[in-house]
Formats: structure tokens, sequence, C-alpha cells
DNA sequence: CGTTTTTGACCCGCGC
DNA sequence: GCGCGGGTCAAAAACG
């Protein structure tokens, strides 16, 4: 990791911020078994660094994000993937990148529901409704996201998280359900949802939204310390 | 027996 | 307002 994308990383990664969906295609090494880019996967992160450079690139300047995503887009490499999957298959994994458009949903609103509502003719529904309330509230708040596309015949990449399942969805038009998964850390409310390409079910299509409060749940590296802390500026 | 997965129901946002 | 589709919940089942 250079010292300048280092530097972007203490800018913040991934925070939310007003700009629109992006997506970049990436190659990586097909021998990395999870996405590389700061999930914890630190033998993916260290043999990634131009690719983990990019995005922060982006994140620190937005002419220079134009200019990358143009540049990692026309690459003859990412242009023939994206037309044809299959058409390199055994070569270097494809890794699409996308960052979520900001959507902040305020919490302000659900602060000025909860003020003004009157204590109501029964107490104990209305402290339901209002829990009720919250709830759905919360829901709204987008988490900043990304998804990788990789070839795998796994499902769910080793990124050195721990994963519960909380969902299963049949996708409109596809014949692979999504699957939908939660940290299993108490206080982290990480998600990534886990689903195969339609046009070439051999792609799998990670996608995170959230950033870890923590270390992985079991380091890969751990003569490497300082990657662990690395792979938390991501995640 | 605690933890994880499965799965149908429910909720919500969005387009018409 | 309604229907559709995606995301989440939660009870039951499965697993270790």
């Amino acid at each position: 990791m250079s010292s300048t994308s280092q530097a972007m990383l203490n800018q913040g990664l991934f925070e939310e911020q007003e700009m629109p969906t992006q997506m970049g295609f990436f190659t990586f090494p097909s021998n990395l078994s999870c996405p590389p880019l700061g999930l914890g996967c630190h033998q993916s992160l260290k043999a990634f660094n131009i690719a983990a450079a990019a995005p922060l690139a982006a994140e620190a300047d937005a002419s220079s994000a134009a200019n990358l995503t143009e540049t990692l887009l026309s690459s003859s490499t990412a242009q023939k993937h994206r037309e044809d999957p299959a058409s390199d298959f055994g070569g270097p994994q494809l890794l699409s990148l996308q960052r979520s458009s900001a959507n902040f949903w305020a919490w302000g609103e659900v602060n000025e529901c909860l003020a003004s509502k009157k204590i109501g003719v029964d107490d104990h529904l209305a402290v339901s409704a209002m829990k009720m309330k919250r709830i759905k509230a919360r829901r709204k708040v987008r988490e900043p996201r990304f998804c990788f596309k990789t070839m795998s015949d796994v499902d769910v990449l080793d990124d050195g998280y721990k994963w519960r399942k909380y969902g299963q969805k049949v996708v409109k038009n596809t014949q692979h359900p999504r699957s939908y998964y939660r940290c299993t850390q108490d206080s982290c409310r990480v998600k990534k949802r886990v689903e195969r390409l339609a046009e070439d079910p051999r792609m799998v299509i990670t996608t995170y939204e959230g950033r870890h409060v923590h270390s992985p749940s079991h380091d890969l590296d751990d003569s490497q310390p300082s990657n662990s802390q690395l792979s938390n500026f991501f995640w």
C-alpha cells in the first residue's frame, strides 16, 4: 500500500458521498480466494494494492474518479469481460466494484415524528408503534455499499468475517436465489448479499453494505497485524 | 442444547 | 390507490 493510498484511506474510504453509483471493473489474480478490497482477507489485500488504491482515488478526488472509471471501463480486458464474461474463462478473474449513490434518509424525520407523537389513549400501543416506526425508519438508512463479481464455484467467499444467513429470495428473471447475510458480531450491522449472475451462473456477485466495527473473526496472516488494522479502514 | 439455516409472511418503496 | 418486487423478520427445522 503506497503512502498515497494510505493517505486516502485516512480520508475515510466509502463514506457516503453525494455521487451517482459507479461501477468499475478490475481484474485480479485467479488464485485469490476472496474479494480483495478490505474485507478482512489480508492476503488478497496485499496482492491487490493497485485495485485497492483505485476506489480510494475515486473517493479522494471527483475528477480523478471520473478519469479512473473511464480508464478502467475502457481497458480492453474489462471491456471484454463486460461484453462476454465467458470469453476469457481461466484467465484473471474479473472484479467489479460498485459504490452506491448517496442515500441519506435523515434520522431527523424519525426524531421529529417521535417528538410530535402525543401520548395516546393506549400508551402501550403508542410505544409499540413508536418502536416499529423507529425500526422501519432505521431500515431506510443506506450504508456504503459496493459489490464484487467473481468467478467461483462457491457462493460464499471467505472474507475473514463470520456471517449469519437471515434470508433468501428468488429474484425475478433469475433462476438462482439471492441470499442475505448479516455479520454475526453483535454491534456490527454489516450485511452482504450473494447471488449468481443470470447471464453467467459461474459468476458470483457479492454486495457488501456497511462497515465492520471490528477485526475479522479469524486472521489469515498473524504476522501482519498492520494489515488487520488496514482492512478496518475499508470495513 | 445452543447456533445456524430455511422459508413463508410481512413490510416498504416505487412505478404505473 | 394498487400491484409488484426486493428486503427483513421470526418461527420452525436442521445441524453440530
